[in-house]
DNA sequence: TCGATGATTTTGAATAATCAAAAGTGAAAT
DNA sequence: ATTTCACTTTTGATTATTCAAAATCATCGA
């Protein structure tokens, strides 16, 4: 049988945890994983240790879990489905940017394989979603290029803004409205350790101030 | 808490049953209701039980079932959720007739009022789906004419071929193929019950010979 | 009125997923 | 080495949904 949108949704989580650490395999802590899911820790640990004995994944008591290869490419699959129905929201329904997320949260478990190929294909199979995530492919492969933030670009020097690293429907509006959205052409004018922000000036001089916090979130290329 | 896909499925169970009996308000036994949803007549007793606590059907121990106003509602609101989408993979992403409704089956339980009401929106608030079957509106009102069908409808009259209450696949694929779709004009040529079959002309003027139960399904209006 | 028959309900049990709270573990700090 | 504290696992229960099979019911015909 299929998995479950429970199993579903763990090793996204998983694979989420593991991205997110800097390194592909890392071990994810069951607090951290629990936490994600918005489960008790005990919880986590009962399923996770399902998962394993599914061979979705391998489990190190009082350490943590990290994907098996098997668990890697349905993890994968399951992403694909949410970037590729977020992008269709947001190009065919007309949908914003901040919404489309926990939509996608929902449908990506309802759609066949029959209909995301369909959506990929009218789309172009295109190598994005909306907040610059890559969409893996059907097989499950992704290529996920090493970006810089906005802490970590040089000053000064014109960037593309490449991907957004947060869901949150609140942030992306304020994005949005701040016209801070991928593709757009921007540069870091200073940086304040103490005072906590970032000065960005967008490609119309217009100055925005934002955290350090939600500066890592933004992404960004050369150029 | 919203209801479950369980619930919402048995909801559109007892709905389509009624309906399906001519009257709406029908009592709907216990082995019907249990059959259309693939579970054991036990499991069914159990949770329609579960519905009548929640108000949404009113439950005769030995008679059957039948949706109060509330479950009415939730069940036609949940018909809209999967008409709509129905005709939007039709006419937005190409999908097949005969394959959608599986789709829709699944996605029904997925898509926010928000989302339908895009589709609807996209599509020009329909009325029928591809299958010709109304769509009710986001209040879960629907008006359903009263079809004839190729039984008895009129012998050598025109009509029109004006909704198809069957979703299997497998048939719908046939009706496709000898252009048997909603829309299309057609005259009944002869019956015959002994043989069990109906003759009908197409505009084209080709025949296409049919069962009396397949028949009974494709509903016709005059003209 | 009495069964027989077929449908319906009940009972007991299973699975998936979850929580609360008790118990256990490990590693840092003393 | 010990203690401590945060994190993890275990235990016991609960909810939703389901099945198998035993028990019950309603009705039709004799």
């Amino acid at each position: 049988m299929p998995p479950s949108s429970t199993v579903e949704n763990y090793l996204k989580a998983i694979y989420q945890a593991e991205m997110a650490h800097g390194e592909r395999g890392a071990l994810v802590p069951m607090g951290q994983l629990a936490g994600a899911l918005g489960v008790v820790p005990g919880t986590a640990t009962t399923m996770v240790k399902a998962l394993a004995d599914s061979g979705l994944v391998s489990y190190e008591p009082y350490a943590g879990v990290r994907l098996t290869a098997a668990g890697q490419k349905l993890a994968a699959l399951v992403l694909r489905r949410h970037r590729l129905m977020e992008l269709f929201l947001v190009q065919v329904l007309d949908m914003s940017w901040a919404e489309v997320h926990e939509e996608a949260e929902r449908l990506e478990h309802a759609a066949s394989d029959r209909l995301i190929d369909r959506i990929d294909a009218m789309l172009g199979r295109p190598a994005v979603d909306p907040h610059g995530d890559p969409i893996p492919d059907h097989e499950g492969a992704v290529v996920t290029p090493r970006y810089q933030n906005l802490l970590t670009c040089p000053l000064d020097t014109p960037v593309t803004l490449t991907r957004v690293t947060d869901q949150d429907a609140e942030f992306l509006r304020f994005l949005e409205s701040n016209d801070l959205t991928p593709g757009r052409s921007i540069r870091v004018e200073t940086r304040d350790a103490a005072a906590d922000h970032v000065l960005v000036r967008r490609r119309d001089d217009q100055p925005v101030m934002i955290g350090m916090r939600a500066a890592a979130k933004l992404l960004v290329a050369p150029g």
